[in-house]
DNA sequence: GATGAATGAGGATTCATTCAT
DNA sequence: CATGAATGAATCCTCATTCAT
């Protein structure tokens, strides 16, 4: 036999196209998926459609995803699940004042998750609920605990290092949450509709500033006359 | 005009309950297409059982509506009629300090939309908004707008009477209105769903009071360093 | 108002076009299913073409039968059920001999099952059953327990009245039932087929003629040497 | 013959195991294909299972099969090869009295076809005969007539040793068949749903005892009055 | 006007069959 | 030869919409 490799080396060090299509398959429906659910609902939204748009025929999606629904909790995995150990070791280093951080964590939120098409995902899962229990149940412990915990952490830290006033904690993270949600559902229903966006522009960088500012320092003037902070009955203003 | 009635005069007499019913039809409609809408959203909501609801045939339903993407429409559009003269007269009355008046208005708010099915509307609309273009316009026009002026004349009041901070309006707004939003949301999504309501309570109420509570004096303890109010880029912590 | 009655009342007397056919609706469509289901099988017929054939479309079958196994399960409660009560009085009343009482039952089952479309059903069933066990059941309870409490309530006159030898009935049941079954079972299958026609040629009427005898005779000459008939261990010939 | 191997012996020295599957991959498909196809049928059939069952690829089936239909047409080709000739001589050889040879006949019968899954491949016949009627042909031709001249043969030697009365050979045949064809229909039908073991059982070797037994001596007590067996007309009871 | 029977396009899902590797 | 990824026709069923009565 001559030295120069046989053919069948040089196949199998080809990746042949067929293999490697196969390994991308998953992602690239999911991908199509997303984009699609994203933009128009779940039940709105045809496997056929899915499937074309990641260049393969509908049978194939089935192949890799065994139901419609099955394909959107695959989706939700993707784009959701995990990242949330990577971002509780980066904010668990972090080593400046509380307020300090909390803005850092509504910046990093909003690149990674609220810019990107993930943030259609909460759209959707709030807009469908409903009709999916499972989901609901899912995203809530899956997303929703999770990003509860990381908030009410970062709250903590702040009473504890005296930079915040003691608060009630289960209601005070939804103080953080409700900005992040609120935005996310504004920019995928109100924000697609380029009528609004002349009449009602809104800026998610400059609203997050602001909202970060109000959260942490309100809306009053500092005056005299302190807030009793403990009770909740003495809210006086 | 002669003694003896006319004959339409006759059947109006003859069968007043029919006629009546007649009238009330579209009324009886809308009503069944909002309840059925807010609990089960556009796509799940079957026409036929809107028509059951409203104790009459599918045939009868599509008498009076030509869709149910135009029934959709008439939904929203006769369960949105101002309500804001009225609260704007209300507001306008307000005699106490503004952080009061900010508090009175969440209360209102709560009591007479945020509890009722128009809050399911709003979550509906913010749901499907995507899929119909002039329903968002419509409701932008009918009540965010109303609702932004309201909510800036308010702030605009405390700043004028050295209650509130200088502040930008533009987004000031959105952190009142984004509490509301997130409530209705919620509580249209995850707070349907039994298994959430065990894991994350969220009691609207207090929910309210401590996002005004927040909002007005946010979460630090007061200190010396004040926060530089005025400049967007100098919001230093 | 003239003595002639006015249209309306004539409208009233004259049946609608609609409504006459909305009546007979799910017996045009349980006689088509029928057809199908017997020429086809379960499996190969499809609800399009029991629809087509009915002359209605796809969507009103369901209209009628919620889904392809309700409609043949009515089917088979349409053709099956309930033709035993008429029997079991008939032969009630039968004051001939108990071998001729057998002759008349296989005759009229004949006439009325066996040459009928209904002999198809039975087909279908024994050859479906494994894949629906629903159904087998079913066919168990309405049809075939009825029958075998006919057979033994006849075989049992016979042995009272000393025509029949005593005999082991849960087993003689199968000795009338099999040639019965036998027949359905040819006739749908081979049957059908007219190479077979030829080569194996079955006319059912003798087939049955010939059973009978030999169900009451059998095969051997009478000799001296009787058979005991009372053990199953000692059958010997 | 040279001393060197050629190379096709060696490629069989050096995988023998490959080779050896090579040939055996199509009775190893058709011993799948008949498992499953006795099991559930032909439609309910996927090829796909039978191909796993056979240790193979989907792929792989249709290489030796060209369809589902052809295969299903080689797993009844290939089960029903002639066993007749040795059972024929078997029988040719039998010394005892014919009531003995017609029930040796059966037992035989139930042990090496009745009790095998050769008995589905006949139930499976039967029911899809309709939709395969080249396989019926087939099964006719192979099977059945085959089967019948070796009954008939059996019966015509009880008439020719006077042990059997005249009869209509052509009829009488199927009073045999007829037994053997009810126990498999029976048995793969309702018989493998246990809710009916329960309340119908059937024990296949009492039923071909009481069977044999009923065949030879009838029904009816032994008495003066005889039939007049060569009549099918004067078939008085 | 009111009814509700009828329609049929459309959607999710299955599975025999093909074919590039 | 063998594989198994890919296909897409076929099928059951749904539901918005129409229309004869």
């Amino acid at each position: 036999m001559p030295a120069s490799p046989p053919i069948a080396d040089q196949a199998a060090t080809v990746c042949p196209r067929r293999a490697r299509r196969k390994q991308a398959r998953p992602a690239e429906l999911l991908e199509a998926a997303l984009d699609l659910f994203v933009e128009k609902g779940f039940a709105a939204t045809r496997v056929e459609e899915v499937a074309r748009l990641a260049g393969v025929s509908k049978g194939t999606l089935f192949l890799y995803f065994s139901s419609k629904e099955e394909l959107f909790k695959a989706v939700v995995r993707h784009n959701l699940s995990g990242q949330f150990p990577q971002w509780n070791a980066q904010l668990e280093k972090f080593e400046g004042s509380t307020p300090e951080m909390l803005r850092a964590f509504m910046s990093i939120w909003w690149e990674r998750v609220g810019a990107t098409k993930t943030s259609g995902l909460t759209k959707l899962i709030m807009s469908e609920a409903g009709n999916f229990p499972e989901i609901a149940a899912f995203y809530q412990q899956e997303v929703i605990l999770p990003c509860n915990a990381l908030i009410r952490r970062l709250l903590q830290r702040g009473i504890d290092r005296r930079e915040f006033r003691p608060m009630n904690l289960d209601y005070a993270v939804y103080s953080v949450l409700s900005s992040m949600i609120f935005l996310m559902m504004w920019k995928h229903s109100f924000g697609t509709c380029p009528c609004m966006a002349n009449t009602l522009p809104l800026d998610p960088v400059q609203y997050i500033a602001h909202q970060v500012q109000t959260l942490l320092h309100g809306l009053c003037l500092p005056s005299a006359k302190k807030p009793a902070h403990s009770s909740k009955e003495a809210c006086q203003t």
